[in-house]
DNA sequence: CAGTACCG
DNA sequence: CAAA
């Protein structure tokens, strides 16, 4: 196990391959279900680069006149979104250490040239639960900053099966993927990279 | 500002 | 507003 400053935690390879196949696979049934849609700032409408769906009783969206929040439905279906998978229920059994389980699980997916700006996770109002966060595909290279946008920021690569988890006093940290190394796994025939985000959103 | 322009 |  990694520590990094704030006490994020990075957990290499946590996951073996044929743990990855079967989320990825679990994945598919979800999108299946709950289709992926293309998230907009608030505010702008700027569409961001990543397309995501939602496992769980609540989903994380955001659109231009509502902006950021959780939601019971899926924003284009209006359907309740799809189960928190048991493997991920378990994870977060094994790997949370908090009581009361996950409510959200947001699935983000990167295409090749897909990044993520530096924000911080700060929709929930059970801020005492850690972030959860399972890289699934292609490697990218995340950074990790405190908590003003201004403080000095630590660059490292994230792999399929890796782990990261925002506790404590890294929950409320600066986050962001900077760029996808394309081509750097198998596990996705598309490509592209998948994170998975479990959150508990309700004290 | 979960975004991006611009410059060196 | 800052890193890359």
């Amino acid at each position: 196990m990694m520590l990094l400053p704030n006490g994020i935690r990075h957990l290499p390879e946590y996951l073996d391959r044929p743990r990855q196949e079967a989320l990825v696979e679990t994945i598919r049934a979800i999108v299946a279900e709950a289709p992926l849609f293309v998230p907009a700032m608030p505010g702008t409408g700027k569409p961001m680069s990543v397309r995501m769906t939602n496992c769980g009783s609540l989903g994380w969206v955001t659109d231009k006149e509502r902006g950021y929040r959780y939601q019971e439905i899926h924003p284009v279906t209006g359907r309740p979104w799809p189960a928190i998978p048991d493997e991920l229920l378990a994870l977060w059994q094994d790997i949370a250490g908090y009581e009361k389980p996950p409510e959200a699980c947001l699935v983000n997916f990167y295409s090749d040239d897909a990044k993520m700006g530096l924000h911080q996770d700060r929709d929930e109002k059970d801020l005492g639960a850690p972030v959860l966060s399972i890289s699934l595909g292609n490697a990218c290279l995340f950074r990790v900053g405190g908590t003003t946008r201004t403080d000095r920021t630590l660059s490292f690569k994230l792999s399929s099966g890796d782990i990261v988890v925002l506790g404590g006093a890294g929950r409320l940290c600066f986050h962001g993927v900077d760029r996808i190394y394309p081509a750097t796994s198998t596990l996705l025939k598309n490509g592209g990279r998948i994170n998975l985000t479990l959150r508990r959103v309700n004290p």
